[in-house]
RNA sequence: UGUCCUGUGGUGUAAUUGGCAACACGUCUGACUCUGGAUCAGAAGUCUCCAGGUUCGAGUCCUGGCAGGACAACCA
């Protein structure tokens, strides 16, 4: 191979203080110059964009570096897991892209080998039985910034911990009456390190195990012992883990065990959005949304359905990067990488959602043409359509105005546009509702001449509307997605009674009935995704569509320059 | 009055390990355009948290501050 392809290709890989280490790592040879990381989620919750940077970070390094990864449950935690969820991980890590083939564990897959490792714990006087009740141990661990003290039944026997701690495994005790933990430094200024519980009872059933165990094991000891079982080399967590990582030593050190690289990283937030399972879980439960899958939640599932794409989000949690501060990502980018990626893929149709009649009134009563229409400008391959138009169209509402204010490109009486594929037509009156004052109807004649690709077709106007043929256009639902908070930091302020509701954005979801599209998108099957020209992205909803009526979901809006200048005008 | 971690344009992330602070998103101009999209060209914006020190030279090393975050579940 040649050594500067591969200086090349480094050079082009992200570069992040991770791979910093794990460069380190191969020099000195510490894993063999191997590379196994895992992903390991708790099945208690839906996956989101914040597990999906997780995910790329993981499967992304183990690809470069020739490695592996697994997908590991983390389910030592019956009362709050569930298969739901096991499911909906398996499904959301394979959408993203990754395949971890046969390599799927669950922790609760090494309950027996921990529950031996935790009885040699007791026989090396390193772990005890403690019998204080939860109120007692929270007393006794002391703050933060003050040394705890240790319980009375600190020095048991060996003898009497085993024996305790068998009869806990057979179910003689309630929950809460004993409890292992490790015997470590109850002055530590770690407040992890003091004598941290290691197995507590629980008397549920587990939803792989069901009802073999009623005593399960702690997160720190169960995850560096699952880490190094499957002799993962770099085990990457979030930031709050930070703090644990002498206690992942510990155990794996006083056990004599492979002992894996713990390295944490800061976790994803996005502006206006809230990223908490426990709120998403509000969020669902109490029916602020639909679901876990709402598209507006920033879950893997709900991102699905909303139209965002695999490749749109693993190129998000690259442009994100990864480091060790707290960070805020402006949800513009997450935007930016759908668009980008919709832009290159997605076929475009005309369509209008807020439609009113247009009528040419020099065309033919009963007239109809079929226009030649571009599927996509970036990707010729992706070829052409013919679009029905006729005397009766349908347009945007919003393309006209009776009083246009400046800079508006569009139809007002007296001025030309171009119908997007077809004519340039003058607008010459509308029609108006006596009573509700609203306009029923435009007027415009056509230049025969002008019509795309013809003779007097290079005239330049200043804008290009999108229409359908009245007669032809499909009716169809649209739904208009918005973010779901209205302000960047959806927690500024939050309290235990919810105050980040306040910040929901009550504009969030618009349903719009009676849109008018061109035919062809009728036959939208659940899921495609396509550009409403001049609109913005959007898919079949997977849920609510049927056969020959799909129901369309906004993923995104186009960038809107005149909307923009709309607005500043309007803010002066 | 604790321990650990983190401070680089508005927001993120880099900086060949001590050598002209770069890239992306966003913002603003202009060009082009049968999508007010895309594309192209350009601009503004960082005295690298502060104060000292070492050095020919510091975002990077040293000392001292300051600010922010994490930690007090029988959750993960």
């Amino acid at each position: 191979m040649n050594e500067n392809i591969d200086a090349q290709e480094k050079k082009d890989l992200p570069s992040n203080f991770i791979r910093d280490i794990i460069d380190e790592h191969n020099l000195s040879g510490r894993f063999g110059a191997k590379v196994h990381t895992r992903f390991p989620p708790e099945p208690n919750g839906y996956l989101h964009i914040g597990h999906a940077k997780s995910i790329c970070l993981n499967f992304g390094l183990a690809k470069d570096y020739n490695g592996a990864t697994n997908l590991r449950f983390d389910d030592t935690n019956p009362v709050t897991e569930d298969v739901e969820y096991v499911d909906s991980i398996r499904e959301d890590v394979k959408w993203l892209g990754f395949d971890w083939e046969d390599r799927e564990f669950y922790a609760s897959d090494y309950f027996d080998r921990m529950y031996e490792l935790a009885e040699i714990l007791i026989e090396k006087g390193l772990a005890y039985i403690d019998s204080l009740t939860p109120e007692e141990i929270r007393h006794y661990r002391g703050w933060p910034t003050s040394p705890g003290k240790e319980s009375p039944y600190r020095n048991r026997s060996v003898e009497e911990n085993l024996d305790l701690f068998r009869r806990m495994k057979t179910g003689e005790f309630n929950e809460g009456d004993h409890i292992l933990r490790a015997k470590i430094d109850m002055s530590s200024p770690n407040m992890n390190m003091r004598d941290p519980a290691v197995y507590r009872i629980k008397k549920s059933s587990h939803h792989r195990t069901k009802d073999k165990w009623c005593i399960y094991p702690m997160y720190d000891y169960a995850h560096c012992l699952s880490d190094s079982f499957e002799g993962i080399t770099h085990s990457i967590c979030t930031l709050e883990f930070e703090n644990h990582r002498p206690l992942y030593d510990w155990f794996l050190d006083k056990l004599e065990l492979y002992h894996p690289q713990q390295i944490e990283f800061a976790r994803l937030n996005l502006s206006y959005t809230v990223m908490s399972k426990r709120k998403l879980l509000f969020l669902v439960k109490e029916k602020y949304v639909d679901g876990w899958d709402d598209p507006r939640m920033p879950t893997i599932s709900g991102l699905r359905r909303r139209g965002y794409t695999p490749s749109s989000i693993r190129d998000f949690a690259e442009k994100v990067g990864v480091a060790r501060r707290d960070n805020v990502i402006d949800v513009a980018v997450l935007e930016h990488s759908i668009r980008n990626d919709l832009n290159k893929h997605a076929s475009r149709y005309m369509a209008v959602i807020n439609p009113i009649k247009l009528t040419i009134i020099n065309y033919p009563e009963n007239d109809i043409e079929y226009l030649e229409a571009v599927n996509n400008p970036e990707d010729s391959a992706m070829g052409m359509r013919k679009v029905p138009f006729s005397r009766h169209l349908f347009i945007e509402r919003d393309d006209f105005r009776e009083d246009p204010p400046k800079k508006f490109h569009r139809l007002f009486p007296g001025s030309e546009v171009r119908l997007r594929y077809a004519y340039i037509i003058i607008c010459t009156g509308f029609k108006k509702n006596d009573i509700s004052g609203e306009i029923d109807e435009i007027y415009c004649e056509y230049y025969p001449d002008t019509k795309s690709g013809g003779l007097g077709a290079s005239r330049k106007v200043k804008g290009t509307i999108h229409w359908v043929s009245a007669s032809h256009a499909g009716n169809v639902e649209a739904r208009l997605y918005d973010r779901l908070f209205n302000h960047p930091d959806p927690l500024e302020s939050d309290d235990d009674a919810g105050g980040f509701l306040q910040h929901i954005n009550p504009d969030s979801l618009k349903i719009v009935s009676n849109c008018k599209v061109e035919p062809e998108l009728l036959n939208a099957k659940p899921g495609d995704r396509f550009q409403f020209e001049r609109v913005g992205y959007f898919c079949a909803d997977t849920k609510l569509s049927t056969s020959g009526n799909p129901v369309f979901n906004r993923t995104v809006t186009l960038k809107d320059t005149w909307a923009k200048i709309e607005n500043q005008t309007n803010n002066q």
